[in-house]
DNA sequence: GAGTGGTCTAGACCACTGT
DNA sequence: CAGTGGTCTAGACCACTCC
């Protein structure tokens, strides 16, 4: 025997599902539901709400319950590390024109906008092991919003650390004023004597906490994808980490593994 | 003025955070957070739920509402995929050894159980799309599951599809009963005198359906991470896909991205 | 103002866990 | 059996959207 909001659930699931109920579509409303089903109110509400948690449809207070469009994504590359890193080389008025944001999404620069904050940082213990220094040394901390410009929820929240000894010797790193640097962080890196020789990405998922919810605009019912990237020197040092939180309903991320030929 | 349920889950929320309640601890009975808050119980278990949602707690009927413990990873590197292309053509003997999920978990194959189910399918507009080929063309399917032998939820569900018409004159490759297959997909492609070039990996993040849920064992407030594995070869056709359903509480994935030397 | 979803109550009864 | 969470009811009132 199912349980009252399941079976509701379920019909309202398979509907979407068979089509009946396309992406747009207006639910019927939950006094109905609850006419239709011979069920309280509260129980309609948790089937709706067993729905919203699988993504399948939105909630819009005071219009209705409507079946979810899913956002087209945006896609990021691990092609974007070389790209970038040739990029770095090339004469600022070159470097100015794009950035790999641009490279992802396939938008202008103007259609973008960008905000940075820079501060001080101590490495806690996740950055410290990954950095391979102790923990509470000295980071640059840099914190990045981009945005459509005719969006408010930027695509992405990141937190970009740099060992601030390494960086030291060129004060303009330490300057978010000049921001947005052209040629991105690997010319920056580039100014102080640093070749990238790899990246090293990692990747988790998970619901968003209220405060990522709050930032990214994401509807209850969507992922965060967790990245850290990690650049390494030709040294093999870790000379800069990455921290990108991603909304997981809009972002596609491919990786290109190249393989040894025998 | 925030709503009830609100004020309740912040307060739980920042007593986690803070360490007051730790990770296995339970939380107070519902009936008790009714009296403390004097509030509804409905108005509780909306406060619960939001927390639950978040991944932070877990409940379990008749015991308790307890703190969430994270799960130890998975981690999943994308060197195995030249692990596996440089094993592919070693003796039997050494290739029975060991498999990718061995050498991503550091587990024995002894503690895994693993099950395959072969089928024929017909490519659908995605698959299609990707493989280069038309709609409805033949393809092999196969699905695989692997757990650790003391858990019951596999870490993985993964479907694999091959091209039939490349595959055919290998008629093992059709055989389920030839599972496990020493060596892996990159050892049955070589079989057929196929060399791969590289691997590209999709990734997307999602919350589970309840099918998924069901199978990977996931409570609310976890996701899943889609990948999607398209295999080329030297000729640059696309010869295996692989769609895999990650838990997201338990995979954490690496890729790395060597860069040109200037 | 009519229609819709959002919040909340007070209480009942069921189902599971542990002693 | 006591303690806990799970499901459900019948109804009230608030807040938002659109005409």
């Amino acid at each position: 025997m199912a349980k009252a909001y399941e079976q509701i659930a379920d019909k309202l699931r398979e509907a979407i599902r068979a089509g009946q109920l396309a992406p747009g579509d207006r639910l019927p409303a939950e006094t109905d539901l609850v006419k239709e089903h011979r069920r309280s109110l509260p129980t309609v509400r948790e089937a709706l709400r067993l729905l919203q948690d699988e993504g399948l449809i939105e909630k819009q207070h005071g219009r209705g319950n409507f079946v979810r469009r899913p956002r087209t994504p945006v896609l990021r590359t691990n092609l974007r590390h070389q790209w970038e890193k040739d990029r770095a080389r090339e004469p600022e008025q070159q470097r100015s024109q794009t950035g790999a944001t641009e490279h992802d999404t396939g938008l202008q620069v103007n259609d973008l906008v960008f905000h940075a904050h820079y501060g001080e940082a101590k490495a806690d213990g996740s950055l410290a092991q990954d950095f391979g220094i102790p923990e509470g040394a000295a980071l640059v901390e840099r914190i990045y919003r981009t945005r459509y410009a005719v969006e408010s929820a930027p695509f992405a929240l990141v937190s970009s650390y740099l060992v601030r000894d390494l960086v030291a010797e060129n004060p303009d790193l330490l300057d978010e004023s000049k921001e947005p640097w052209p040629g991105g962080t690997q010319n920056q890196l580039l100014t102080v004597g640093i070749e990238l020789d790899r990246i090293e990405e990692r990747i988790n998922a998970r619901p968003p906490t209220p405060e990522e919810a709050e930032e990214l605009e994401l509807p209850p019912g969507t992922s965060v994808i967790l990245l850290r990237k990690i650049s390494y020197d030709t040294h093999n040092r870790a000379v800069e980490i990455s921290d990108v939180t991603l909304p997981g309903d809009r972002t596609e991320m491919l990786f290109t593994t190249p393989l040894e030929r025998w």
